[in-house]
DNA sequence: TATAATTCCTATCGATTTAGTAGGATAATA
DNA sequence: TATTATCCTACTAAATCGATAGGAATTATA
């Protein structure tokens, strides 16, 4: 399942990328246009700015904005940051990789092999998907 | 993330897979050979059974046998039985379908559209591969 | 310089899910 | 009848998730 946070998240970074220029919004504006718990969206650009994809700036006519051109920011990184591994299971992971306890050895497994595919697919798609693929 | 349930369960039917002949294996055979926990086992196999993968018997000589032919048992099925939904969002599954509360509009929706390809490519994988191909 | 607006940060919480355990009921075999 | 095995229900500890609380820090503006 996908969490809220990388729903919310998304849905956050493509109201942005359909803003007309790079004024800042507020946290507020995306929260009520998105139906998106204000707190919990609050945490999410959070940390979306500190890992790159967002600025910010404070005070009066604040908010965030997006750092990069839609068509430059990737889905893979996005799910990255906010959902973490791409592959269900983590021996099959290529950036959050650890071996299995009970697995005496991965390349005979029949799960490790399926889970590759489904792996390799999902990269594939992620890789090839802008943020401005996503915003029509 | 992938649950334990479904890696056992995948692991257990691919260790009946590769029996010889039909004869009833014992949970505790499969749980030794596959380092699964026997109790947690016991309950993947039920389910399986219950869901016509797997028949049974029991007492001496007793344990589980495959209902099918490896090459007709498809990874699609297993996984929607002990998985659930294939998608990664429940507005964009076929079989455990849900409208997202927050949302008013699927057809304009960023995460929509971007997790029907995923599914899309998933399906095709689960659909497109038995248990015989994982067996080597 | 005072005030209001806004992000920043840490901590906490309740609900749910997950992985596993316990213990006995039921059925088949010898 | 004794033994072997599955069947079934209920329980539990730990982790995760989604959300909330409350205030600190910073900036714009009157």
């Amino acid at each position: 399942m996908l969490s809220k946070k990388t729903k919310y998240g998304i849905k956050a970074l493509t109201f942005l990328a359909k803003q007309e220029g790079n004024a800042p919004v507020q946290i507020e504006t995306i929260s009520k246009s998105e139906n998106i718990s204000r707190k919990f969206l609050e945490s999410i650009l959070l940390s979306l700015r500190k890992n790159g994809f967002l600025g910010s700036k404070k005070g009066k006519g604040g908010g965030y904005y997006l750092l990069k051109k839609p068509s430059e920011i990737q889905m893979v990184d996005v799910m990255r940051i906010l959902e973490g591994p791409i592959a269900m299971v983590p021996c099959v992971s290529l950036n959050f990789y650890e071996k299995c306890s009970d697995c005496p050895d991965e390349a005979s497994c029949a799960v490790h092999l399926l889970m590759v595919k489904v792996r390799d697919n999902t990269l594939d798609i992620f890789r090839n998907t802008s943020l401005a693929d996503l915003t029509n």
